[in-house]
DNA sequence: CGTCTTCTATCTGCGTATCT
DNA sequence: AGATACGCAGATAGAAGACG
């Protein structure tokens, strides 16, 4: 459901955010599922049948039952259970689909997007239809990515090395007027400087030092152009202790002195 | 593939001078 | 006054190669 854009989420009017009266059951029905449901408990303690699999649910249980599933449910009368569900259509068929069950340890995301779900549901605003299949499908990527963590997935070393070296280049660009050295760099990327700057490198395209220069010069053009700022308090601004070595170095790499940028 | 060491080229900051 | 230019010494990063 990763690749399948928001759009093709179709909503249903079926979905609510209740406590289950005592009474309450589900019994299985002839029909199967005709669409996907969502169903996530709060609170509460019951069991919950898939396909003749049972479930024992309670705060955290979440399904994401499929069309054609069969399914069924009961609950603790004396511990009635809380539970949102969504029932919804895909006009086409998902890549990725997440499993029917987990325990989510860690519910507060999920939570908040089912609420958000469900408020823009109900009050229905500008925008609200747009946004709510965002969300749905944000609850969708969050199943996946649960789900891939419950199955042990490992990022490969590489891919985490990456990570750490990508972390490090946006550190750079959120800060220019930093001036980092290699090896503080190398520290936070928990990498010796030499190995660092190779990875660096061979990720970003350009060295480590030519990465904080391009960060600094392009930082410096805006504020030269849209803030109407001197060279000095530019040069001052984005930590240069010698005005002349920022005009040399902005020069080399725009192509044109500072002063020229209007 | 991940890491380190050594050597060397380049960068950086400072002082001073010139130009607009 | 602010921007630009040059030379020099010390600091730093990069290339190459080696190791496990």
């Amino acid at each position: 459901m990763i690749s399948i854009p928001e759009t093709s989420f179709i909503a249903t009017n079926f979905f609510s955010k209740i406590k289950c009266e005592p009474e309450w059951k589900w019994p299985r029905r002839e029909q199967p599922l005709e669409n996907y449901d969502l169903f996530y408990v709060w609170d509460g303690h019951g069991e919950v049948t898939v396909n003749h699999t049972s479930f024992a649910v309670e705060k955290g249980s979440c399904f994401l039952f499929r069309p054609g599933d069969h399914t069924s449910a009961t609950h603790d009368r004396q511990n009635p259970l809380t539970i949102t569900y969504i029932h919804f259509n895909i006009d086409q068929k998902p890549d990725l689909i997440p499993a029917i069950y987990r325990k989510l340890a860690e519910p507060t995301t999920i939570e908040t997007l089912l609420v958000r779900y469900v408020h823009l549901r109900l009050s229905p605003q500008f925008g609200s239809n747009e946004e709510a299949a965002l969300v749905l499908k944000q609850i969708m990527i969050n199943l996946l990515r649960n789900d891939r963590f419950e199955q042990g997935y490992q990022p490969k070393k590489s891919e985490r090395l990456q990570d750490r070296i990508l972390e490090i280049a946006n550190l750079i660009k959120e800060h220019p007027a930093t001036w980092y050295s290699i090896a503080e760099l190398a520290s936070r990327a928990q990498l010796s400087k030499r190995y660092f700057a190779t990875k660096f490198k061979s990720y970003m395209g350009m060295s480590v030092q030519e990465y904080e220069i391009q960060s600094r010069i392009e930082r410096a053009e805006f504020l030269l152009h849209y803030c109407g700022m001197t060279v000095s308090e530019v040069a001052h601004a984005l930590g240069y202790k010698d005005v002349y070595f920022f005009s040399r170095q902005f020069k080399k790499h725009y192509g044109k002195s500072p002063s020229s940028i209007k």
